[in-house]
Order: structure tokens, then sequence, then C-alpha cells
DNA sequence: CGGCTTCATAACCTTGTGGTTATCTATAAC
DNA sequence: GTTATAGATAACCACAAGGTTATGAAGCCG
């Protein structure tokens, strides 16, 4: 996973209310009106909220009739947490099988 | 581990010049001057990253002499992976061994 | 077609972010 | 005390981020 993908992951990351949204999406597929519900937002910063997730690969969109279905794409969760795992001797040290773990998660899909 | 902290540790994440930083810090601490030669960039734009990362308590900062040694605080990486651990069953299906090894990161010290 | 619903987009505003140069502060050395 | 060095701080700038309201476009339905 590159500097540019991290970038997007990390700083999609970094707001509340886009956790949130990855939240409710991991529970079910959700629309842009149902999400704006939740959140006391307009609907347009909901949208754009969405954008941001899309571009960092964390959300697909699919047209359902006349509304749009978010659905959580967690495969950049993966790779974010692979590079996190590079840290891990530094606040562990006694866990003997993370080692083996952490490189199943690696050896997947990281370069 | 509240929203706030996860601001914090994935706002200072999201920045690739903040995430070198700490992989240098991985290595040995370093002083500021130092930093700033490794990276073609200003030396109070380097502080001033460091400012971030300290605020994230991903870094600590003392004296030694003249110079400000900078040292990696790796604890909240831990806390960020184990907010990310909560998606591994969106990324990942069959590694049975996940569950007890992301439950005994998140025992530790997530909230 | 006409109208309703769902969502995207445009325009705008305020604040935050990442960088700069210039300067101030603190420690060490003499 | 003076001077040199390390780093922090201030002031500034360009632009990105997160929000708003207003409006436009796409798809269903009668």
């Amino acid at each position: 996973m590159n500097d540019d993908q991290l970038d997007l992951v990390f700083g999609a990351l970094a707001d509340r209310t886009r956790r949130a949204i990855l939240a409710r999406l991991a529970e079910t597929d959700t629309n842009v009106g149902d999400l704006t519900a939740l959140f006391t937002m307009s609907q347009p910063a909901i949208s754009k909220h969405l954008k941001v997730l899309e571009q960092a690969g964390l959300v697909s969109r699919n047209r359902q009739g006349t509304m749009r279905l978010s659905h959580l794409e967690a495969e950049p969760l993966k790779d974010a947490t692979g590079w996190l795992a590079d840290y891990r001797t530094y606040w562990s040290e006694s866990y003997d099988r993370l080692d083996e773990l952490f490189a199943s998660i690696n050896n997947t899909d990281k370069e």
C-alpha cells in the first residue's frame, strides 16, 4: 500500500462522522436519506463524507431504484491494519502469535 | 478509546511526513535538527509536525543538553489497531485465531 | 407528460492545515 | 556575560475541509 492510499484512508478515518458512517454500514447498506436522518447534519454534508469514503475505497455505491445504497468496502481497513502492524513490536513484546498473524495479514495483499 | 483521541491519532497518521517521522523514531530517538535534515522542509515545519504527533500521544520529548530528543510512543497505535480490529470480520472470514488475538489486544487497554 | 422523491452539485463561508520567513528563548561553552 | 547553537513561536500565506443553502438531475409513478 502506497503513501497516497494511506493518506486517503487515514484521512477518511480522521473524522468521527465518517467513522460513524462506517459503523452504520457495517450493520447494513444504507441510503443517503437514512444516513442524513442518523446524523444531525444536512444531506449535502453526508454526500460529501460519502465521497471522501468512496475515494478512499472504503465505500462503494449502487443504485437501487431511486435510492443509492452505500456499501462498506473494508479492504483498505485491512491494509491500514497491516501498516500499523509494523509497529506492533513497540507496543507489545510478548505476544508470540502476533507475528505470524500479522504476517498472514500482510502477505495477502500488502506490497 | 474515545472519538476525540481517534480524531487525533488518525489525523496524525493522515500525513506522510508524520508517518515517515514515526518510521524514523521507530529506529532511534532523534532531535529536531536531524529530522529537518531528513525531510526537505524547514525546521519550523518539522516542529509543527512533532507537535501534532505529541498531541496525539504518539511522541514524547525530553531535553538532552541543548537538544530535544523525540521518542516514539506507540501505545495509541495499539488503540487504533484495536479500533480497526472491530472490522476484521468484513475483510477476513477464515482466520480463527484472529478473534482471540485481537481480543487480547482489545482487553489490555481499550475501553 | 407532470410531479414527487432521492441525491448530487454549485456557490459560498469559516476554520484548519501545511508550508514559509523572521525572530525569540534556552542551554552550553568559553 | 557573550556568544553560538537548538528549537520554539509568531506572523503570514495558499489552499483544503467541513459545514451551510439553493438548485439541478435522475429515476419512479400516476
